[in-house]
DNA sequence: CGCATTGTTTGACAGTCATCAAACCGAATC
DNA sequence: GATTCGGTTTGATGACTGTCAAACAATGCG
């Protein structure tokens, strides 16, 4: 089985404003949160990116698009296996470079959708 | 002397897309420093921000644009004040709301520009 | 009032972006 | 070898963006 990584820049070339501006696009971010959370706690074997366009109702080839966006910005990490792309965070490339950035996205992130989800409930 | 606000979200209202995309664009980017180092410190007399277009380089309506942006994503807040606008940063609401996040923002933006002097000094 | 100052608005322009659909491609499977 | 499967690439489309320039608006000053 051939195993190889696609193109990604090096952690020091890594740009804040294209990590921002990949994380700026709500589907992005959805994506990203998707990834960190289907990447935790796995046995590395991620899950493949086709289960994104249906967790999200995207075409595949807008996924395609996003993950390569996100790749090209340095925000993830993505091995050919077979058929399939595992995607995963370089959580800790990003660490280096912008510490504590991811985290507070996400948490911001998390908060948010918690707010929606409250508004939502309560309008019901 | 009139003194009053321009519209601005209110805290609850603002939404971490539309931060991000504010933060995305390094013009933008350098403008908020710009703001945050020149509102601290001082009397809360700002700056006006016809300065920032001689600082930066470009067009009086190009800063009057990036400004809007930041004002409408919640990023800053406006207060005319005879024919000047003082800007500031709403540091308070946005660590409410997304705790951490201009913090850790603006600290990697000025670790991006330590890194890219350095460069630029080993390059000389 | 007339004029200068400060900033906004509008229009134009070129570039980018998100999205889908369809064609394509490499790897696995039958 | 043909087919299927997972994903990429290309093309098209409509929307948005950053920029400048010029016109406009509002405020303070002589």
């Amino acid at each position: 089985m051939v195993e190889r990584d696609l193109f990604q820049p090096s952690t020091a070339d890594i740009r804040l404003s294209d990590v921002l501006a990949a994380f700026a696009d709500p589907v992005r971010l959805e994506v990203v949160r998707l990834i960190d959370g289907l990447g935790a706690g796995e046995d590395g074997d991620g899950t493949p990116c086709s289960q994104y366009g249906d967790m999200l109702g995207i075409h595949k080839s807008t996924v395609s698009h996003h993950l390569k966006v996100l790749r090209e910005a340095g925000v993830t990490r993505t091995r050919v296996q077979g058929r399939n792309r595992l995607v995963q965070l370089r959580r800790a490339d990003l660490d280096v470079r912008f510490p504590g950035l991811v985290d507070v996205v996400l948490n911001a992130a998390a908060e948010a959708d918690a707010k929606a989800g409250a508004e939502a409930a309560a309008a019901s």
